[in-house]
DNA sequence: CATGAATGAGTCTTCATTCAT
DNA sequence: AATGAATGAAGACTCATTCAT
C-alpha cells in the first residue's frame, strides 16, 4: 500500500481519537472532520475502521527495536547497563507514543480483531525475547541472579509505565506540581520512572543492594 | 436501590461481557439474552446501560478495605508485615475480581462516563491514601528509607497485576504451563506475583538487601 | 361502570396532563405518579389509555346543558338576552374547563379516537341545534335578522375563546397586566370576551347600532 | 441549510401527516414510506423528527408578510380597506396552508418545543404589530373607535378561521352542501368567512351600522 | 482520483399492558 | 380488589459503508 502524507494525516488522527475515546466511541465521521478530510475516503483509503485500526498498529509498530538490536550486540557495555538502556528506551517510547500506548493498552484487554491479536503477541514476544536474551547473557556473565521470570519482570517495566501514563494527572494533583508545565511534567515523570524501574530491575537482577 | 438476585445475575453477566468485549461492543441484548432475561428488564431495573454500568462499579467498589484499615492499626506487626499484606490483599483482589479490573483499566484509559471517573479518582485516593500513611509509619519507625514516590510504586503494585492479568495466557505459553488447569496457573501467578512485587517493594522501601 | 372517588382523582390528573403536554405525550406512568395511585390500577380501572381518555370526554361533557334546556323555555326573556346568557354560559363553561377545551380544540384537529369523534360530533349537533332554535325564536319574533349563518356565528364564538384561553400568558405580557394575580386576570379576560362576543352577535344578528 | 427538492418534499409530507395524526402519532417511519424515501434519510436531513418540524415552521413562516407590509404603506387605501385586505390575506392564507394552520394550533395548546414556541410567539407579536399599526392608524384619521382590544380583535379573526377550518366537514352536512367539490366548499368558506369576519371588525371598529 | 448523497442494519430506550399473587 | 414485576412491540436515532458521478 502507497502511504500518503493524507494517510499518515488520517491514522494520526484516527490515533488521537482512539486513545481519547476509544476506537468503538470514535466515529469515522469524527475522525473525517477532524483530519479535515471528506468522510468517504476513510473508507475508500483504509477499506474499513477495523483496518484504519490495523493500518495504525502497523505505522506504530513497524519500525521498532532497531537501535534495540544494535544495543544487544555492543559488547562494550555491561549485561546492567543494557537492561538500563533498554528500560530507557521503553519508557522514552512510551511517553513519546502515549496515545498508542493506551490504544494498545485496551486492545489487549477487549481483545477483539485478530489481526491486531496477532501484531499485539509479535510485539510480545519480540520484547520477552530480546529481554530474555539480555539476562540469559548477563547470567552467564555472572552479573545476574538466576532464574529470573522474565514475563513478570517486563509486567513490572511495561505495567509501571502504563499505569503512570494512566495516572499522569492525578500524579500532578497528589504531589502537587500545578506550577509544572505539561513537557516539564512529562520529562519529570520520565526521569522519576526511569530511576525507579532501574532500581527494581536491579532488585530483581542483581545481588546488588 | 433494592438489590434482587436477578439484579446481580445481571450485573455479573454485564460484567462478564463488558470484560470480554468492552463496554461498547456488548449490547443490551447480549446482556439480555445472556442471562437470560427480558431485554426491557436492563432498562427497568438500571435506566440504562450506561448506568447499569454504574452499579456495576458501585456493586464492585462498595465494600473494599474494611480488612485492611483494621489491617493499619494492628500494632502488632511490622511495617513490612503490613504493606506485604496489603500487597496480597491486592492480588487476592484483583485475580478474584479479574473481569472487573480489565473493566477499570480500560475505563481509566477512555474516561467518559463522569460518574465513574469520580468513583475511581475516589478509590485513586484511598489507596493512596492507605499505602501513604503505611509509609510514613514505617518511616517514623525507622524501617522504611525517604523518601518515598507513593503513587509510582503504587503503580508497580497496580500495573505489574494488571499486565499479568492481560497476559495470563501468555504466561502460560512462554512458560510452558500448558498442563496446569486454570485454577493451578492462577494460584501459580498468584504467589509469583505476590513475591515478585514484595520483593520489589522491599527494594524500594528498605534497605536490607 | 361505578365512579369511585378514586376514578375521579384520576380523570383529573389526567386532563391535567393531556392538556398540560398532549395526549400522546403523557404516559401513563405519569399519570399514576402524578395522582398518587399504582401504575397498573389505570388500566385495572379504565381499561387503556384510550378509554381513559373517552371517560374523561363523557366525565366532562355527561350533565352539560341542563340549564340552558331551561333558558331556552323561559319566555320571559327576549331573544337577545337569551343569546347572551348563552353566551355567558359558554365563557363560563371554558374558562372553567380550561384544561378540557384545550383538549377538546387537539383532538377535534387530530381525529383519531373514533369514540371521542362522535362525542365531539354529539356536542356539536347540540350546540348548533340549541342556537339555531334561538335564533329562528328571535326571527320569528322580528328581533332578529335572516339569514344567519348559524355554524359561522358558533365558530366566532367558540373559536375567540379557545383563542384567548390559549393566548392568556400572550394577552397578559402584550396589555402589561403583569401586576394581575392569575384570578383576576381570569376574571378580566371573562368580562372583557362577554362584552366583546354580545357585541359581535348583535352586530351579525339585530339591526342596532 | 441547502433545501433540496427532497427536503420540500419530506417537508410536505411531514406536513400532511402531522395535520392528519398529530406530531406524536406520526412516526419517522410513516413519513419516509410515504414520501417514498429512506428512513434514515430524515435524521440524515433534518437531524431529527423534532427538528424537522421545526424546519417546517421556519419553511412555512419564513417568507409571510411582504405584502402585508406594503399595503400597510399605500396611502390611497381607507383604513377600514386595509383592515379588509388583512382579513383576507389571513383566510387565503389559513385556508391555502389549511395543514400547516392546524399543526400550528395544536402545538400553541401543546407548548413543548421551545423553539417553536418562540417562533409562534414571533408570529403573534408581527401579527399584533401589524394590526395595531393599522388600527392606531384609522383612529389618528378618525375612522376607528377607541379603544379597541386588539388581541381580542385577533383572536376573533384567527379562532374563527381556525373553527371553521376544524369544522369544514360539519359546516358541509349541517348545511347540506354534499353536492359541492372539495374546491367548490372551500370557496364558499373563503367567501362566507370574509364577509362574516369583516362584518365583526366594522362592528369594533366603526361607528356605522 | 475523490466525494456528496444515500442507506441497511443495528442500537438503546420507552411504554402500555398483562398477570400472578 | 389491588399491585409489583415483567414484557412485547415499537420508536427514534446512529453509523460504517457504498456508489454514481
Amino acid at each position: 500500500m502507497v502511504i500518503s502524507p493524507k494517510h499518515i494525516q488520517i491514522l494520526e488522527t484516527a490515533e488521537k481519537l482512539f486513545a481519547a475515546k476509544g476506537f468503538e466511541c470514535t466515529t469515522v465521521r469524527d475522525i473525517a472532520e477532524e483530519a479535515g478530510v471528506n468522510l468517504a475516503m476513510i473508507s475508500y483509503y483504509f477499506g474499513s475502521k477495523a483496518k484504519l485500526m490495523e493500518y495504525l498498529f502497523e505505522h506504530r509498530t513497524g519500525n521498532i527495536g532497531m537501535r534495540v538490536e544494535n544495543l544487544l550486540k555492543n559488547d562494550s557495555l555491561a549485561p546492567m547497563e543494557k537492561v538500563e538502556l533498554l528500560i530507557d528506551e521503553h519508557i522514552e517510547r512510551a511517553v513519546q507514543q502515549q496515545r498508542f500506548h493506551k490504544i494498545m493498552l485496551c486492545e489487549q484487554v477487549i481483545n477483539k480483531n485478530p489481526v491486531i491479536i496477532k501484531v499485539l503477541r509479535k510485539i510480545k514476544i519480540r520484547n520477552t525475547q530480546i529481554i530474555e536474551t539480555l539476562i540469559k547473557d548477563g547470567q552467564k556473565k555472572g552479573a545476574f541472579k538466576k532464574p529470573v521470570d522474565v514475563v513478570l519482570l517486563l509486567s513490572t517495566m511495561i505495567g509501571t509505565v502504563n499505569q503512570m501514563l494512566i495516572n499522569k494527572t492525578y500524579y500532578r494533583d497528589f504531589n502537587k506540581l500545578d506550577d509544572l508545565t505539561d513537557e516539564q511534567l512529562q520529562a519529570l515523570i520520565k526521569k522519576r520512572l526511569s530511576n525507579h524501574i532501574k532500581k527494581l530491575f536491579k532488585a530483581i537482577l542483581t545481588n546488588e543492594p
